[in-house]
DNA sequence: TTTT
DNA sequence: TTTT
């Protein structure tokens, strides 16, 4: 019958979210997030850092966009999927991906404010949890963006 | 700082999970899992499958190759991590897997009973959730905590 | 700022639900959710099993009971809600419930279908997963539900 | 069969955490999180809080009453439990809490260290991932734990 | 009050 | 390559 594939992930963006605008008018963001582990080994310390590829579409997409930046830390929940595509040199390769379906920026909240020169409206008190509110379907997600 | 990175999967195994001992006498085992989901497409019921590479390491490993065989449904949590490694053409490849870091089988329970012909010893009522008490990584984690 | 309140559930229904209408037209649907966890405590075996109330809204309500029957096996993810009400002695009191924000229903899929002899129309691929697309305001959760 | 009953919580501490050694000399600590969500209501900002009653067993109540401190941003993963007790008026009351698996720190390094006046050492990259290696029995459970 |  |  069915399945749960779900992902929490809390880390921080290792750049700022890059959008992309699909011919159908469909907004992607994209942006690599790293968690990481610090743990002991021989008696020092260790920090293993794991990156995930981060997508968000549409609404979830133009959100992030316009408050998530390189550095920030983030909870983010989704689900993981793997898809093909082509290099340069027409190898078929695999990425796997984690698909957003919602996040909630962590942290101070002065992490979040607009620096004072900054001239785009961002509301004082940011909705900080968003949900992507549409259906995600698969003409939508084919997912030939070269990541 | 630190981070959070965890995958929660209900679904099916693809194949028998497929046990390997390393050399330090390491057991690792490793199966394909489904999650599927259903949506409508233009009013026509289509189903997705995403495929997930479980990596379960020494105790876990043990149980999982003794109670999950191909089909059995399943509720895995883990970690998210990717590998580098060199295909036979020498070419470097990535993978994603969840490292397990437990698992709960799902399910009638006549679904892990062993069938009569098997000689194997399996108790009554098997443990069904199990949890890694093995410290987890390359001798990396064995918790000399010097907090 | 902001936080994380997020619950996991999978267990077996022990009750049907109990479906109630608001007087704003909103439907409530509510259930206990039994989860076990099997331990060895000296040499036996010993089950221990946890009751959860768990609570739907809007349209999450009206598929959990078509769907829904006592006995089932399900996913369950929503958030922690506490909320004092009085009993018949005017005693203040406190339940904390889990307001789900989705579920899956998972197990064989004849323990979805309906009875040969019932005449309810139930779609023989009905969703298995079902997302509340409404937003739960405070207003509809207020929560004076005497559970 | 079996289940699952697992919960995820960001939020910060309302308390320092209460370290209490039952006879056995097992420790147990316990503290209130609060998780907080902004939404609209008819065009205004509402923020509402949610309370939970955090507990810690053993080695996990040892770390935590080192580490955390009211205010601090946390990441906790644990389990459901309610529990009757008396209370003053030998009314039987319930309570459902938070066992803790594991958590993490989050926020700002600086969160997490020592005031220069404190004596007690802390490492300068404490570990901020703690799993509780004991195995929880009931009978340490039993929760006679006046919270 | 569920399930195995 | 699973399951319904």
């Amino acid at each position: 019958m069915s399945g749960i594939n779900k992902v929490i992930l809390v880390g921080h963006l290792g750049k700022d979210p890059e959008v992309r605008h699909l011919d159908g008018g469909v907004t992607v963001a994209s942006f690599p997030l790293a968690t990481s582990e610090t743990y002991n080994k021989d008696g020092k310390r260790v920090e293993q850092t794991e990156w995930h590829n981060i997508v968000l579409w549409r609404g979830l997409a133009e959100v992030a966009s316009k408050y998530l930046q390189k550095g920030k830390l983030v909870y983010i929940e989704g689900k993981l999927r793997t898809r093909s595509f082509e290099d340069k040199e027409k190898v078929k390769k695999y990425v796997t991906e984690i698909v957003a379906e919602n996040f909630t920026m962590l942290g101070r909240k002065s992490d979040f404010e607009q620096s004072p020169t900054t001239t785009t409206s961002i509301p004082q008190n940011a909705e900080t949890k968003i949900h992507d509110e549409f259906t995600i379907g698969p003409s939508d997600e084919n997912g030939d963006l070269p990541f």
